[in-house]
DNA sequence: AAAATTTATGTTATATTATAACATACTATT
DNA sequence: AATAGTATGTTATAATATAACATAAATTTT
């Protein structure tokens, strides 16, 4: 299993987590032979900063801040297909938000764990999900492609009561 | 494990899962004593009709050739509002759009198999995928309350190849 | 039955999310 | 430097969803 809920639910040194991250979207980029221009980087640095999944137009704020000049939603909207192309981004279908992937080049689940008070989201990848989920598929002779796993509840920082694990 | 995949991927007399539905829908709001007026029952019918999920501008359109006088997107939202309210539609996040529950009252998964050819929607229900789901939110102190399953892939109908089971 | 209350719908306007279409600029090669 | 390929700028608009307030219909109370 693969998560980075602990990470996303406690405090941490996150400017690590970003700069490793940055650093292995450079590498991916590189493998693929395309290019993480400013933009993309800038794009999925605000994602990654922010635990709590961005809107396109949120982004566009951000990064027009940044950025001094106007960036127009056609421009957020490139990035963000870049990256999720690439698997360092993903959408969170519910929320028409989108989240920096923890684990690009893993195997996915893509289960999404989203705290309906704070918002935060972490991420999950577990085999017994998608073996499950093959199963099922196949017994409908579905022939699954790829999957979004949404859950919707409270994160330990937001339950009531005992905090911690 | 519950499913409509098969009714969905074959020909059957689909007339009388509609009108089972609609016969089950005025059941539930009776029992929740709330009102299926005929706004709302001609759109739980039109989502019934499909076997692909209809967007709210799509129900608007075939609810306003039906009704002879236009009507407006709020009266729309709130008809589907007041039926995923009760289980008795569900949205599929991905695709902005909605779609009949074929099991409301039962214990659900909300695991959707969305054909990207044909863009029908069959819904599975296994007590299974809650349990796994439920033991990865308890190591990651997460308390779900609800979930959504989207699997995107081929149908029987579009998968090339053998067809039947 | 009339008045009051609750529930549902009508109506207008607008917010939010996303894309189409075409122009310009930048990058890497030849 | 010319070319081809890739990325971004720009303008307009499509598609999805909701806010706010007015009216109507159904239900309950008197």
């Amino acid at each position: 299993m693969l998560t980075n809920a602990r990470l996303v639910y406690q405090t941490h040194d996150h400017v690590r987590c970003i700069n490793a991250a940055i650093n292995r979207a450079h590498e991916i980029c590189g493998n693929a032979n395309v290019r993480l221009t400013s933009t993309r980087e800038a794009i999925l640095k605000l994602l990654w900063q922010s635990h709590q999944p961005l809107g396109a137009y949120q982004l566009q704020q951000q990064l027009t801040k940044v950025s001094d000049k106007p960036i127009a939603p056609p421009t957020i909207y490139r990035a963000i297909e870049f990256l999720t192309d690439l698997g360092l981004v993903h959408r969170i279908p519910s929320l028409n938000a989108y989240v920096g992937c923890p684990f690009p080049n893993s195997d996915h689940s893509n289960i999404f764990l989203i705290c309906e008070s704070c918002k935060t989201v972490a991420e999950i990848a577990d085999n017994r999900v998608n073996t499950l989920l093959e199963g099922l598929s196949d017994k409908a002779n579905f022939k699954p492609k790829s999957q979004t796993i949404e859950l919707f509840g409270l994160c330990p920082n937001c339950e009531p009561g005992d905090n911690d694990e």
